[in-house]
DNA sequence: ATCTATTTATAACG
DNA sequence: TCGTTATAAATAGAT
């Protein structure tokens, strides 16, 4: 925010990282609490660092109580549907879930823990597996949403298509002399969106 | 902080204390979510509105994951003991796998919960890129394994060529009359195990 | 830590 | 809630 734009993704200098940390992290405590008093609002924040390091903050009493309000408040926000659609389904559903977060696990051992842990070849061969058609899975789903936003770019062109050829009409009408070029000329549709955007 | 100086203090008027809500929550939101990318730390926010609505981020994961690993990270600084013992990398590496468990489950929540769960397009890059890599790893994995393997069926190999040669040359000593076939001849070495076998 | 040039956030208003 | 604008705050980069 000073002497340079700030881009959003990881700072890779570790230093700079560090800098950073400390005082974004001072700023955001320091509008916690503004808030909070400002808004009569109860607040919590807790901040683990890369290195595991916590800090935290809570407005009005402690930690341990904001959680405890906040599991109560936070089963009935989206939650919603385990009463009403708690079908056999979702429960077969969360022990699918948990067995491939087993997996999973285990898998995460073997990289992390360099190989310590003893995964069977039979057990590599089903993660492996099991990662492909997740892949697929996400590649369909990051598709989906780029398809959407490109849909809606193609909306607002079309919209300021129509614009351009209203304003044009109205300086054609009131005086045949002044001649708008139309950016949209020489720009074929569907090159709007050039096709290496889809990374498939 | 524009056209007027902020109090640190309640702000009487309802009307004006709403609106205040309203954009400082939004900016507190997203101050949040710049320092967890900019800086890799692991952040959780949770807001309760005067009239107790919940308004909540958890920048990795789920805001669950966070407090379990609020309250083991809490119980160690505040109770200030038992941190000497743990070997500081090891520390680390929990941290690692425990951010990528948050990714994955978050992952899997998008999977099996059929995309209710609101993954960005950022979050879905980083799984894939993650997935990318950790099958790569499998793969090695994989392959190291069935090396070793192929290594012992050699040996093995290797000795029943010995113990063969031996007997058939204890059996040409004492008798010369029967010739036992060598079951080796005709089956190339290299071609022992199938090359297809190597699915990479 | 401290110092500024800038970028951001936002209070007041519509 | 959303947009605009003048101004207060936050902070990146340098020291």
């Amino acid at each position: 925010m000073a002497r340079g734009k700030v881009q959003l993704r990881r700072i890779e200098n570790p230093v700079h990282r560090q800098v950073t940390f400390c005082k974004r992290r001072a700023g955001l405590l320091k509008k916690a609490k503004e808030l909070s008093v400002l808004c009569d609002a109860d607040i919590g924040l807790i901040i683990f660092s890369t290195h595991g390091k916590l800090y935290e903050l809570a407005t009005k009493g402690t930690m341990q109580g904001l959680i405890e309000r906040y599991m109560k408040s936070a089963q009935g926000a989206h939650g919603q549907e385990s009463e009403a659609s708690f079908t056999r389904g979702s429960e077969q559903q969360i022990s699918m879930m948990n067995q491939e977060i087993q997996l999973l696990q285990k898998g995460l051992g073997y990289m992390f823990g360099g190989g310590t842990a003893n995964m069977t070849l039979d057990e590599l061969h089903l993660l492996e597996r099991h990662l492909e058609l997740w892949m697929c899975q996400i590649r369909t789903a990051k598709n989906d949403i780029m398809f959407q936003e490109i849909e809606l770019l193609k909306n607002k062109e079309d919209v300021l298509k129509a614009t351009h050829g209203f304003l044009q009409g109205k300086l054609d009408e009131q005086s045949g002399f002044y001649d708008v070029p139309n950016m949209f000329e020489g720009i074929p549709y569907p090159l709007t969106i050039p096709n290496e955007i889809f990374q498939m």
